[in-house]
Parts: structure tokens; C-alpha cells; sequence
DNA sequence: CGCCAGTCATACTGACCAGTCTAGTTTGGT
DNA sequence: ACCAAACTAGACTGGTCAGTATGACTGGCG
């Protein structure tokens, strides 16, 4: 089977590849990877078999490309840099603000069966997994170091081992909804005013384990 | 489809019972729901294919059967209560043996490969995941957010809202190592140093947000 | 010994499905 | 207008697999 190269987006072929894409997103997403139809994939996408096999060749490599492209859309909306805060009153602002726009972000139905999918298909698609986590909370994590080794350079934070910190944070506020969400499935999700909770109870926790002369 | 009620586990039909199940659990880990072929389940067994679905009535069924019992199993090693702590050092030592024993307990090949699977399975049987949900944190939270509530009737902690008090403690030492673990699959998992290093820390993060009269 | 429930190996059915093939149609560039 | 590439519907192949059917074997018990 000859893979035709990828066509310009504007093009018909380019539209076609698409749409072949949205399908089998919805379908991989509903279904699984073995559960999921190439048929099913066809007829969602107005398109024939024929055409989906000519852009990716095989199913497996349909899929890589499907989670792939998902991750990579999920990587642009996360992607925010704020000012970083100059006092301790910003910094606790600047902290309750990424927690609540991580939460936010991360949080969504079509995020949270991505994950459930990727890690249903670790034992095929490890490296789909290994993306995952590289895009995902170990890219959080590296950035949030790096802020918060700047914030100790001010004085604002005292934290030995920024990455340490930085895991401490992500997970204070990441852990129990994303738990809750691969459990209990979309009902589990929060809403805004949890996730404003959480993010609170977060930045108070970190704050009272990594900030110089507190009294609690 | 008749299905057999289940026979005594030392009788000749219980003990073929136990190796169905044995070997289902080994080919559901492996190839997930729909990846496990009911063939090689049988032959594993060492089993023919009229047994298995005598006593089990279909693959479902089967399947439903193996998790549960993974779970009941799960359960048994999770539970040890030791004596609880009257003094602050007491509860240090106390807190610190408890996240490493969960650590140490939770965190084998099984565990996250059963949670995986369970998680994957999530549109299929969502019912399995909420009793793992039930069963895993949930559980676990109750019972420390109740040991909380009693230290802190006894002054040694401070925490308005000990659920949430037992989530923050829960989660401090166990979302870092799942999560990599869920996405990073075994090779992910955390050496015993590593825990070591875990518990202490989310023991000394707990205890600064949720002790009376601490200095940082 | 003879009974019979449980088990065995094996073959079969019917359904599903990834991937291919065919022959006719549309599209787009020149 | 013309042609080649791309597309279409739909049939087909080959393989897999859940679940059933068959007929023979075995072991415990009266």
C-alpha cells in the first residue's frame, strides 16, 4: 500500500484528509482502537475506504495520527505565559490564576478520553503514551520549575528542588479531579466553582509548605 | 446458557474454577477486553472452552468476574490499621509509614495494569471503574479523613475540613508515580528510595499546611 | 461393576472486519 | 476540451473469534 504524501489543506484532497481525521477521532474516542470500524470511519467522514487507506495506509496508522494531531491541539490551547508576579501578593494570585486556567484547560470530556484511550492502549501504543506524558504533565512541571527557581532567585519561594515544588503544585490541584474524571467518567468533571476551590486549597497547601518566615 | 453456581473452592469443579479465573487475569492484563481471545484463555487454563462458559456464561461475564476479584484481592493487602499517634513525632512517623505502605502496596505491575485496564474499559463497564474508584482513593480518603478528625480533636492537626485534608495527604505521595506509571507503564515505577523520598516529602508539604503553631 | 455428572478435544457456525479489488465517475490542471 | 489523478460504491477475501454442538472420556459413588 502506497501512503500518498500529505496534500495542502486548502486543496479537495487536503479537506477530505480532514474530515477523514474528525471522523475517526469521534469514532477512536467512542470506541477504542479495536473497537473502532474503518467502515464507521468511511461513512462519518463522507469519504470511501478506499480514500482513508490511500492518506494513512493502515489503521494503526490512522490512529497515531489521530492522537497525535489531538495532542498537538490540546498543546496550543494550554500554551499561556502570564507576567510572572513581583511580591508575595501577586505570586499568590499568579498561582490561584494557572491553577484555575490548568484546570480549565485540562479538564475537558474530549481531553480526559484521550487520556483514558492512551493509557487503555499503552500495552500497543507506548509511544503514544510517552508523548503524552512529555506534552502533558512533564512539560507543566519543567515550565513551573523554572518560574518557581525564579521566584526562590526573588526571594518570593523557598524550594530546595524547584522540580520537587513544581510537582508538589501541579498534582495539589491536578490529581483529584483527573482521578475522578478516568473513574467515574464525565459526570466526575468539576465545575467551575470546584475548580475554583481546588485551586484555592492548592495555592494555600504550597504556599504554607514553601514560603520563607510563615506562620500558619 | 446455563450457568453453574459457583462450586466449593476445594472441589475438583472449584479448583478449575480458580484456574480460569488465573488464567483470565493474565490474558485480560495482556490484551485488554476485546484483544483477549477466550481460546487462549482456555488453553492456559488447561481448560476446555465448555467450562469456562459453564461457569462463567460469556466473555463479559468473565470479565466482570476477574476484575472484581483482582479488586477483592487488592483490598485485603490495602487494609492494616496501625496504632494511631499521640504525639507530634508520633504522627510524623505515623504519617510517613502510612504514604510509604500505600506506596509500596498500590503501586505493582498488577495494580496499574488492572487500573489501566479498567480505565480503558471505562465506556464498556463503567460500573467496574466506579467500584475501583469506591474501593481505591475513595476508600482511602474515608479512612484518613477520619483519622485526621480524631487528630485533630486531639490538637495535633489542623484541618477544617479533614476530607479534604486526607485528599490533599492522599494525593501528595500518590499522583506523581500513577500518573507516570499509567503513562510510562513499568519502567515508570518507583524504586524503593524513590517512595522513601515521596512519603517524606508529602509528610513534611501535609504538615506544614495542617499543623497548629508551625514554623516553616 | 455401572452410572452419570463433569469434562475433554475438536469441529463448526455465524458474525465481524481490515484491507483489496474493480469498474465507473468526478475533479482539476493545462 | 482533454486527460490523468483522485475519488466513488460496493463487492470480495481471508482471517479472527465468541459461542455452540458433538461425541468420547474420566472419576467418584452407590
Amino acid at each position: 500500500m502506497q501512503v500518498e504524501p500529505r496534500k495542502a489543506p486548502g486543496s479537495n484532497s487536503g479537506r477530505k484528509r480532514l474530515r477523514v481525521v474528525a471522523a475517526a477521532t469521534e469514532v477512536f474516542l467512542k470506541s477504542g482502537f479495536l473497537g473502532a470500524n474503518m467502515d464507521e470511519i468511511a461513512v462519518r467522514a463522507g469519504v470511501s475506504k478506499q480514500t482513508i487507506y490511500k492518506n494513512f495506509g493502515s489503521k494503526e496508522a490512522l490512529f497515531v495520527d489521530v492522537v497525535t494531531a489531538m495532542m498537538v491541539e490540546a498543546d496550543q490551547k494550554v500554551h499561556t505565559a502570564p507576567a510572572e508576579p513581583d511580591s508575595t501578593e501577586a505570586m499568590e494570585r499568579y498561582l490561584f490564576e494557572y491553577a484555575y486556567r490548568q484546570l480549565s484547560v485540562a479538564l475537558t470530556p474530549e481531553l480526559m478520553q484521550l487520556r483514558r484511550l492512551v493509557i487503555g492502549e499503552l500495552g500497543r501504543f507506548p509511544e503514544l503514551a510517552r508523548i503524552l506524558y512529555e506534552r502533558g504533565p512533564e512539560r507543566a512541571i519543567t515550565v513551573l520549575a523554572a518560574v518557581f527557581k525564579r521566584l526562590e532567585a526573588k526571594g518570593l519561594l523557598l524550594c530546595p528542588d524547584a522540580t520537587v515544588a513544581a510537582t508538589n503544585f501541579n498534582w495539589l490541584f491536578m490529581a483529584h479531579p483527573v482521578n475522578r474524571a478516568m473513574l467515574l467518567g464525565d459526570a466526575g468533571l468539576p465545575s467551575d466553582a470546584d475548580m475554583q476551590r481546588l485551586a484555592k486549597e492548592a495555592v494555600r497547601v504550597f504556599l504554607a509548605a514553601h514560603t520563607p518566615n510563615r506562620i500558619a
